[in-house]
DNA sequence: CGGAAGATCCACT
DNA sequence: GTGGATCTTCCGA
Protein backbone atom coordinates (compact mmCIF):
# COMPACT_ATOMS: atom_id res chain seq x y z
CA UNK A 1 0.00 0.00 0.00
CA UNK A 2 1.29 3.92 -0.83
CA UNK A 3 2.34 5.56 1.79
CA UNK A 4 -0.87 8.45 0.96
CA UNK A 5 -2.87 5.19 2.25
CA UNK A 6 -1.91 5.51 5.90
CA UNK A 7 -1.90 9.77 5.60
CA UNK A 8 -5.61 9.22 7.07
CA UNK A 9 -7.11 8.77 10.86
CA UNK A 10 -6.29 5.25 12.18
CA UNK A 11 -10.30 5.28 12.79
CA UNK A 12 -10.44 5.25 8.61
CA UNK A 13 -7.86 3.10 7.81
CA UNK A 14 -8.07 0.23 10.86
CA UNK A 15 -11.05 -1.17 8.87
CA UNK A 16 -9.73 -0.48 5.62
CA UNK A 17 -6.64 -2.82 6.58
CA UNK A 18 -8.97 -5.42 7.08
CA UNK A 19 -8.17 -8.15 4.13
CA UNK A 20 -4.55 -6.55 3.02
CA UNK A 21 -1.72 -8.82 2.88
CA UNK A 22 0.99 -8.42 5.40
CA UNK A 23 4.38 -9.50 4.07
CA UNK A 24 7.45 -10.66 5.80
CA UNK A 25 10.55 -11.45 4.14
CA UNK A 26 13.12 -13.41 6.46
CA UNK A 27 16.64 -14.52 4.50
CA UNK A 28 15.15 -18.01 2.67
CA UNK A 29 11.36 -17.57 3.67
CA UNK A 30 8.78 -15.39 2.62
CA UNK A 31 5.58 -15.35 5.14
CA UNK A 32 2.22 -14.01 4.23
CA UNK A 33 -0.49 -13.29 6.08
CA UNK A 34 -4.56 -11.86 6.25
CA UNK A 35 -5.50 -9.21 8.26
CA UNK A 36 -8.88 -10.15 10.15
CA UNK A 37 -8.54 -7.88 12.97
CA UNK A 38 -7.50 -4.41 13.73
CA UNK A 39 -7.81 -1.75 16.54
CA UNK A 40 -7.24 1.63 15.98
CA UNK A 41 -6.14 4.43 18.56
CA UNK A 42 -6.71 7.72 18.73
CA UNK A 43 -3.31 9.42 20.10
CA UNK A 44 -3.57 12.59 22.51
CA UNK A 45 -7.35 12.39 23.37
CA UNK A 46 -7.38 8.66 23.41
CA UNK A 47 -7.13 7.41 27.05
CA UNK A 48 -6.24 3.67 26.02
CA UNK A 49 -3.23 5.12 23.32
CA UNK A 50 0.10 5.27 24.25
CA UNK A 51 0.40 8.82 23.01
CA UNK A 52 -2.45 9.89 26.07
CA UNK A 53 -1.95 13.80 26.46
CA UNK A 54 0.45 13.75 23.99
CA UNK A 55 2.28 11.40 26.29
CA UNK A 56 5.95 11.06 23.94
CA UNK A 57 8.87 8.46 25.18
CA UNK A 58 11.72 6.81 23.66
CA UNK A 59 9.26 3.71 23.44
CA UNK A 60 6.43 5.58 21.80
CA UNK A 61 8.99 7.62 19.36
CA UNK A 62 7.80 5.86 16.70
CA UNK A 63 4.18 7.25 17.19
CA UNK A 64 4.94 10.63 16.41
CA UNK A 65 6.66 10.08 12.82
CA UNK A 66 4.34 10.17 9.69
CA UNK A 67 2.10 7.70 8.62
CA UNK A 68 3.53 4.60 7.15
CA UNK A 69 5.70 2.77 9.64
CA UNK A 70 5.37 0.54 12.25
CA UNK A 71 5.19 0.71 15.81
CA UNK A 72 6.45 -2.10 17.38
CA UNK A 73 6.37 -2.02 21.17
CA UNK A 74 7.39 -4.68 24.01
CA UNK A 75 4.75 -5.37 26.65
CA UNK A 76 3.94 -7.75 29.76
CA UNK A 77 7.60 -8.92 29.69
CA UNK A 78 7.38 -11.40 26.91
CA UNK A 79 5.60 -10.16 23.90
CA UNK A 80 5.24 -7.81 21.20
CA UNK A 81 2.90 -5.92 19.41
CA UNK A 82 2.48 -3.98 15.73
CA UNK A 83 1.07 -1.27 15.00
CA UNK A 84 0.80 0.86 11.83
CA UNK A 85 1.31 4.22 12.33
CA UNK A 86 -1.62 6.57 10.43
CA UNK A 87 -1.99 10.02 9.58
CA UNK A 88 0.96 12.62 10.36
CA UNK A 89 3.85 12.65 12.44
CA UNK A 90 1.86 15.17 15.20
CA UNK A 91 -1.20 12.95 16.11
CA UNK A 92 0.16 9.73 17.51
CA UNK A 93 -2.12 7.45 15.90
CA UNK A 94 -1.50 4.01 14.94
CA UNK A 95 -3.80 0.89 13.98
CA UNK A 96 -2.98 -1.95 16.48
CA UNK A 97 -2.91 -5.15 14.27
CA UNK A 98 -4.66 -7.98 16.19
CA UNK A 99 -4.81 -11.11 14.18
CA UNK A 100 -4.26 -12.54 10.73
CA UNK A 101 -4.92 -15.64 8.60
CA UNK A 102 -1.38 -17.25 7.72
CA UNK A 103 -1.43 -17.64 3.76
CA UNK A 104 1.94 -18.40 2.81
CA UNK A 105 5.02 -19.53 5.45
CA UNK A 106 2.38 -21.88 7.23
CA UNK A 107 5.05 -24.51 8.57
CA UNK A 108 7.62 -21.69 9.01
CA UNK A 109 4.79 -19.60 11.60
CA UNK A 110 3.82 -22.61 12.97
CA UNK A 111 8.10 -23.28 13.94
CA UNK A 112 8.44 -19.44 14.99
CA UNK A 113 5.29 -20.34 17.75
CA UNK A 114 6.91 -23.39 18.69
CA UNK A 115 3.50 -25.45 18.03
CA UNK A 116 4.08 -29.05 17.38
CA UNK A 117 0.93 -30.24 16.27
CA UNK A 118 -1.27 -29.13 13.22
CA UNK A 119 -2.38 -25.18 13.63
CA UNK A 120 -5.96 -24.80 14.02
CA UNK A 121 -7.46 -21.39 13.67
CA UNK A 122 -6.05 -18.77 15.22
CA UNK A 123 -2.84 -20.37 16.51
CA UNK A 124 -0.37 -18.88 14.69
CA UNK A 125 -1.63 -15.31 14.60
CA UNK A 126 -4.83 -15.19 16.44
CA UNK A 127 -3.98 -12.38 19.01
CA UNK A 128 -1.35 -9.22 18.22
CA UNK A 129 1.44 -11.19 20.09
CA UNK A 130 0.78 -14.20 18.48
CA UNK A 131 0.59 -12.73 15.32
CA UNK A 132 4.71 -11.29 16.32
CA UNK A 133 5.73 -14.16 16.91
CA UNK A 134 4.81 -15.81 13.74
CA UNK A 135 5.75 -13.72 11.90
CA UNK A 136 9.30 -12.65 13.61
CA UNK A 137 8.41 -9.13 14.51
CA UNK A 138 10.33 -7.48 17.29
CA UNK A 139 11.68 -3.96 18.03
CA UNK A 140 14.17 -4.35 15.49
CA UNK A 141 10.87 -3.49 13.23
CA UNK A 142 10.35 -0.57 15.44
CA UNK A 143 10.12 2.44 13.07
CA UNK A 144 10.29 0.81 9.42
CA UNK A 145 8.55 1.67 6.73
CA UNK A 146 5.63 -0.49 5.78
CA UNK A 147 5.91 0.15 1.83
CA UNK A 148 9.32 -2.08 1.57
CA UNK A 149 11.05 -5.66 3.14
CA UNK A 150 11.41 -6.65 5.52
CA UNK A 151 7.83 -5.86 6.17
CA UNK A 152 5.33 -4.78 4.63
CA UNK A 153 1.58 -4.64 3.49
CA UNK A 154 -0.33 -4.94 0.05
CA UNK A 155 -3.15 -4.35 -1.79
CA UNK A 156 -4.30 -8.63 -0.70
CA UNK A 157 -8.26 -8.99 -0.91
CA UNK A 158 -10.53 -5.76 -0.54
CA UNK A 159 -12.86 -6.68 1.39
CA UNK A 160 -17.02 -5.15 1.34
CA UNK A 161 -17.79 -3.07 4.26
CA UNK A 162 -20.82 -5.00 4.99
CA UNK A 163 -18.42 -8.03 5.78
CA UNK A 164 -16.92 -5.84 8.59
CA UNK A 165 -17.83 -6.33 12.18
CA UNK A 166 -17.36 -3.12 14.81
CA UNK A 167 -16.71 -3.52 18.36
CA UNK A 168 -14.86 -2.26 21.49
CA UNK A 169 -11.04 -2.55 22.27
CA UNK A 170 -9.76 -5.16 24.10
CA UNK A 171 -7.62 -5.17 27.30
CA UNK A 172 -8.49 -0.91 27.84
CA UNK A 173 -10.86 -1.50 30.67
CA UNK A 174 -8.69 1.52 32.55
CA UNK A 175 -9.85 3.32 29.80
CA UNK A 176 -12.35 5.55 31.14
CA UNK A 177 -14.91 6.96 28.67
CA UNK A 178 -12.76 5.57 25.66
CA UNK A 179 -14.09 1.90 26.72
CA UNK A 180 -16.91 2.25 24.71
CA UNK A 181 -15.90 3.33 21.81
CA UNK A 182 -16.33 1.29 18.80
CA UNK A 183 -12.54 1.14 17.37
CA UNK A 184 -12.15 -2.29 17.00
CA UNK A 185 -13.13 -4.21 13.53
CA UNK A 186 -12.67 -7.50 12.41
CA UNK A 187 -14.22 -9.76 9.12
CA UNK A 188 -17.35 -10.82 10.58
CA UNK A 189 -17.38 -14.57 11.56
CA UNK A 190 -13.89 -15.08 10.50
CA UNK A 191 -12.13 -17.75 12.72
CA UNK A 192 -8.88 -16.47 13.44
CA UNK A 193 -9.71 -13.05 14.87
CA UNK A 194 -8.11 -12.95 18.62
CA UNK A 195 -11.57 -14.20 20.49
CA UNK A 196 -14.87 -14.78 19.92
CA UNK A 197 -16.88 -11.89 21.03
CA UNK A 198 -20.26 -10.07 21.15
CA UNK A 199 -20.39 -7.63 18.44
CA UNK A 200 -22.38 -5.22 17.88
CA UNK A 201 -23.33 -4.22 14.46
CA UNK A 202 -21.68 -3.98 11.39
CA UNK A 203 -20.25 -1.28 9.16
C1' DC B 1 -16.08 -23.35 27.93
C1' DG B 2 -14.66 -19.51 31.70
C1' DG B 3 -11.72 -17.69 35.20
C1' DA B 4 -7.16 -17.28 37.59
C1' DA B 5 -2.42 -17.09 37.85
C1' DG B 6 2.23 -16.81 36.25
C1' DA B 7 5.87 -15.30 33.09
C1' DT B 8 8.82 -11.07 33.40
C1' DC B 9 10.37 -5.85 31.05
C1' DC B 10 9.92 -1.07 30.83
C1' DA B 11 7.78 3.48 31.37
C1' DC B 12 6.03 6.13 34.57
C1' DT B 13 4.34 7.47 39.63
C1' DG C 1 6.90 -0.13 43.28
C1' DT C 2 3.00 -0.73 39.92
C1' DG C 3 0.68 -2.29 36.07
C1' DG C 4 0.09 -3.04 31.15
C1' DA C 5 -3.06 -2.61 23.52
C1' DT C 6 -0.78 -10.73 26.08
C1' DC C 7 -0.62 -15.67 26.14
C1' DT C 8 -0.34 -20.15 28.20
C1' DT C 9 -1.42 -23.50 31.49
C1' DC C 10 -4.22 -25.27 34.98
C1' DC C 11 -8.44 -25.71 37.27
C1' DG C 12 -13.44 -26.50 37.82
C1' DA C 13 -18.14 -26.81 35.74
Amino acid sequence: MPLSFYRRSAAEVAPDLLGRFLVRRLDRTRLVARIVETEAYLGAGDRASHAWQGRRTPRNESLYRAGGRAYVYFIYGMYYCLNAVTGDETNGEAVLIRAAEPIEGVAAMAGHRHLDRRPRPGDLAGGPGKLCQALRIDKGLDGQVLTARPLCLTRGEPVDPSQIAVGRRIGIDYAAEAVNWQLRFALAGNRHVSKPFPWKSSL
